[in-house]
DNA sequence: TTGTGGTGTTAAGATTTCGTTAAGGCCCCC
DNA sequence: GGGGGCCTTAACGAAATCTTAACACCACAA
């Protein structure tokens, strides 16, 4: 994911309108809405990374849309309002905002606050994908190190013998094309180097075809490609 | 654990004993630290699991306790300042800080960020944080001191190269791309500074690789990034 | 047997990336 | 103003990696 998705749902034009420069100043992306049943359908549609979000709305009341959108997710919400009263902000912190800035607000303070959550879905989302481990015979990948072993044995691998390995064994037992691999792996532009598909393909199998009795990790397919086949 | 631990960092008795009470009252617990050096080694030894700061300290500056609190560990901070002016609000919630209140706060709106703040840790998994400090070898690092060692011998590092390797030390085993590193030393703004990195990876490596023989604490994987690697 | 197409292997440049050194700028403190 | 860290940038030899080309091998069919 490159550049974040924010929506932004504000009733006033020129309060928006700030927004929405201040976000495309900063390589943001944005979705607006009007009103609360537009922002909910722009979030269910759009899934943002963020949610800003007045409360002032003509058609709903701002701590009910909080709790709609919380009903079924989690993505930040970033209140901006014009009541200043504790009573209001703690409403809407405990509807499940998370965080609260008041009319009028420092563009600079929102960018900040926009940083910090943004951290925060970087570091929880990196904590523990379930399957960062592949295992296959006496192969196992740590696709978070980045690194593959071999009997605990670490094997060292060039960045595309890495990377072709990676693509094998997330479709372990499928056929893989030339072209296919080609592509995911110098990516669509290039032509005909399966010339140098070959040449890994030698160099990665004598890296971890230890001997003739052990398993064949990758099976060659004549006319059509490769494939990791799963062992046991 | 139902009962949530609180670090109050706070120099001023008359605040600092509204909060205690306040939490008190709502069934926390809590330890307190009236400067920078205690706030430190309270964390590190507490393992709080949200820390309330104020900004003003007597003996350090309070961005730099979030900076070397956040040099090991992610444990939310929520700044309590008299300091009313964005640039200190985007200075420290940039150096990391979670939330950022102006004194004088209202006691009921704290209470409910800070509900915010633990809805985010149970969702998240409460994971247990890491050790104040790291070993591995002859290497420590003492992340609540903010210093390093070689067989209890201090090592001289830049700001940077203590940075880096803090980085490199919490990802033990793990390899950090060229551009992950870039943006965790320097701040998202910057590219292309790979020369940097290599001059700091240098200097790093002459200051703790003592000889031919010692393990190769950082291990280059080329065309990648560098990664540490955990020797015994 | 001989030719052909697809493949595996090897080696030699070509290219990218790395480590090191040194020069210069910036900032803080004296 | 001067000096000393600290950081950035540039340059260059060295090392690793990638591409390319050549050739051997095998199966199969004419």
């Amino acid at each position: 994911m490159d550049k974040y998705l924010i929506e932004i749902v504000e009733d006033d034009a020129s309060i928006r309108n700030l927004i929405t420069v201040t976000l495309k100043a900063n390589d943001y992306r944005y979705v607006t809405a009007l009103n609360g049943q537009t922002a909910l359908m722009e979030a269910a549609c759009h899934n943002p990374d963020i949610i800003l979000l007045d409360l002032g709305l003509p058609d709903m009341d701002g701590v009910e849309v909080i709790r709609r959108i919380r009903s079924w997710t989690n993505t930040p919400i970033i209140v901006i309002s014009a009541r200043s009263e504790d009573t209001d902000k703690i409403e809407a912190l405990d509807a499940g905002a998370d965080d609260y800035l008041t009319k009028p607000f420092s563009v600079a303070e929102l960018l900040a606050r926009l940083r910090v959550t943004q951290r925060r879905l970087t570091q929880a989302g990196h904590e523990s994908p379930p399957d960062a481990v592949f295992r296959n015979g006496r192969l196992r990948i740590d696709y978070a190190a980045g690194c593959a072993y071999l009997d605990d044995e670490e094997l060292k691998l060039t960045p595309i013998e890495y990377k072709l390995l990676c693509l094998l064994s997330r479709n372990v037992g499928k056929v893989l094309t030339h072209t296919y691999i080609i592509q995911n792996i110098w990516g669509g532009s290039w032509e005909n180097n399966i010339a140098s598909l070959r040449v890994f393909m030698a160099t990665l199998r004598k890296k971890l075809e230890t001997g003739p009795d052990s398993p064949q990790y990758i099976q060659t397919q004549i006319g059509v490609g490769y494939r990791m086949i799963k062992v046991d």
